[in-house]
DNA sequence: CTGAAAGCGCTTACAG
DNA sequence: CTGAAAGCGCTTACAG
């Protein structure tokens, strides 16, 4: 394999000055425009990125951090990112966390020097990460969680976490249910807090309380929402409905649901934060809180890349709308259900939960 | 913000050349090794990525080109990918091609000089881009998809499809089908051509025909999915089961079983090739050709990684075995429901389907 | 409009 | 082990 060509092949081929070439690439007229092109194609010439980036500082790449990209949430996110970035010269490297700082610390690392400008979704809120941001030296803007301190002034681009957790309490407060389970995220995330405050919140205004066995925390993994379902379902009385605040801890809490055949919504209505790929063909469908996933990966790129052509001003805080999206999957609840009143047994605990609530693992799959 | 510390900078600081202090930071002994790791913490420097790679002629990034992050198989390849490459020190470039040919040139072209090595999923077969490909002059891994002509020599990680199909064709032939449909992906793309052929071949062999009508061909999407069970639908008689051939028509497929109301698997025994997330917690849970999707990832990382480091030899074609995970998507054919036999009725054409076999739309998500 | 010179920040030979 | 020099392939001033 012979070296590729370099500027100056081009250039003695054309019979010109490097500098000829150079205006010639950067779009500008030059007398012997024929020449240079046709030297261009002869030698398959193709100008280093390495020695641009040298000379100009521009990496024409972004980084893009996520915690994974198999959350079907983060995978839209990255599709809406590349997508705008691509057309706007740029190429995007990308990273998970797998929700560890110290990931994110490597990952960053990493990426020093190789892009213009960071997408990041931080693994934790501790502003103690933000000394570590600012050496990096390139425009940031977070994605879907804020620091806790952002004093930095950096842009961040998140969904309204509070208004979809009050969306989706109302809606079951709407339906008659007032003993509601959440299965929160992480309360030292944005998103984690933002929507188990406005669930809670939301729930007070109505003057219902929500004990503290039912909220279990999770860490929005699909294993802890199915550990985080069985704990819900040990409560005495267990709630009659439940906020699940993410896509997949809300796919851990069916699974859970399922191997124990807890009908729903007859036993436990459900709603979570994010849809699912297969929600309306869940049987029943599942209710979700939604909002425009590949979205708010366009919209973090456009940000960073106006701050990549030099656009100042205060740091920017987009919180972009959620929707109530209303599927099968949360039913009329006790205080709509004039005919079946629900007993408040005090004197059933634990292993001897009232009869209707009891959850026997029951076949699935074979009915129509 | 200042302007970031050069080599140089720590070489005065610590007084000594640059040498010494290159030489200090690929790990060669030096004298005054703790004043240049002084020198280093001081200044906060940070080697110059762009420096290094016009010098070394390597970028330390590999490229990852895949048709969408979105699809839940292309995201877990991706992870596997980001996983091992980073513990081999590499970053990844990540580029969606949206099955475009065009887009996959534009992108290789993005890519070119930023990346020391590609892991490519076609978007099409077609040889012509091997052409481009060569030019690119870096070494390259195909990954679930080949070149019709691969005479460049390059390595390729699949899967076999042809098994897959294979195994799905065999499952629904034992459990008594007979009148059996599919869903087939783009015959000129590799897992699209497989997967038919082996399914095919087993139902030849077991000299059950499949008509035409029965094989709709889609392009991997979830629309396509959801027409060409509509089309497979409106054939006379309807096939008892079908076999899709990618992950997203199976969604597409489930959506358009769902809108008609077709019960599964009493009416229409499905089976996909690959898993879904909720494949487990559907009414009834799909019975799929699954694979290890992130492993897969992690191989073609691999393989490249070790091309990279220098491995010659000839091109290397790994294919990773499926298995069958029977859950509960099919259900026993006619040939083995002795009390229930199928009625070949050749004078119903078209708009006049046995009435078993009338897909009516019907109320859904309200049954336990 | 054009070209000779300098330099972006490193590392690879080459002498000491 | 150490350092002065050269050069990777471009582009930014600077003269003509």
């Amino acid at each position: 394999m012979e070296s590729p060509a370099t500027i100056s092949d081009v250039a003695s081929a054309a019979g010109v000055s490097t500098m000829s070439v150079s205006r010639y690439l950067t779009g500008r007229r030059v007398q012997r425009a024929t020449e240079i092109e046709r030297a261009i194609r002869d030698l398959g010439y193709r100008p280093s990125a390495a020695a641009r980036s040298l000379r100009s500082g521009l990496t024409g790449s972004i980084g893009l951090v996520v915690p994974d990209v198999t959350n079907h949430f983060f995978a839209a996110v990255v599709k809406g990112a590349e997508s705008v970035s691509r057309g706007l010269g740029y190429t995007i490297l990308l990273c998970n966390t797998d929700e560890s700082a110290e990931r994110e610390h490597e990952v960053l690392d990493a990426l020093h020097g190789k892009v213009d400008g960071l997408i990041l979704v931080p693994a934790t809120e501790q502003a103690e990460s933000t000394v570590d941001l600012r050496r990096t030296g390139v425009p940031i803007v977070f994605l879907d969680r804020d620091l806790r301190s952002n004093e930095a002034g950096f842009d961040v681009v998140l969904v309204d976490n509070a208004g979809g957790g009050r969306k989706a309490a109302e809606y079951l407060l709407a339906l008659g249910h007032r003993a509601i389970g959440e299965i929160a995220g992480p309360l030292d995330t944005t998103p984690g807090r933002g929507r188990h405050e406005g669930f809670i919140e939301a729930l007070a205004e109505a003057g219902v309380e929500i004990g503290a066995q039912h909220v279990q925390v999770g860490d929005f993994s699909k294993e802890s929402g199915y550990r985080a379902t069985l704990r819900l379902l040990a409560t005495s009385p267990p709630p009659t409905a439940v906020f699940v605040a993410n896509n997949h801890m809300a796919i851990g809490a069916l699974r859970a649901l399922h191997a124990l055949g807890v009908s729903i919504p007859a036993e436990l209505s459900v709603i979570s934060f994010d849809d699912l790929e297969l929600a309306e063909v869940l049987t029943p469908p599942l209710t979700v809180i939604a909002r425009q996933m590949q979205e708010q990966g366009a919209l973090a790129t456009r940000l960073l890349a106006d701050r990549l052509a030099g656009s100042r001003g205060p740091a920017q805080r987009i919180v972009m709308d959620t929707h109530l999206l209303i599927r099968g999957s949360c039913g009329v609840g006790p205080a709509r259900q004039a005919h079946r009143p629900r007993r408040a047994s005090k004197t059933n605990r634990q292993n001897s939960t009232p009869k209707s609530h009891q959850y026997v693992k029951t076949p699935r799959g074979d009915h129509k």
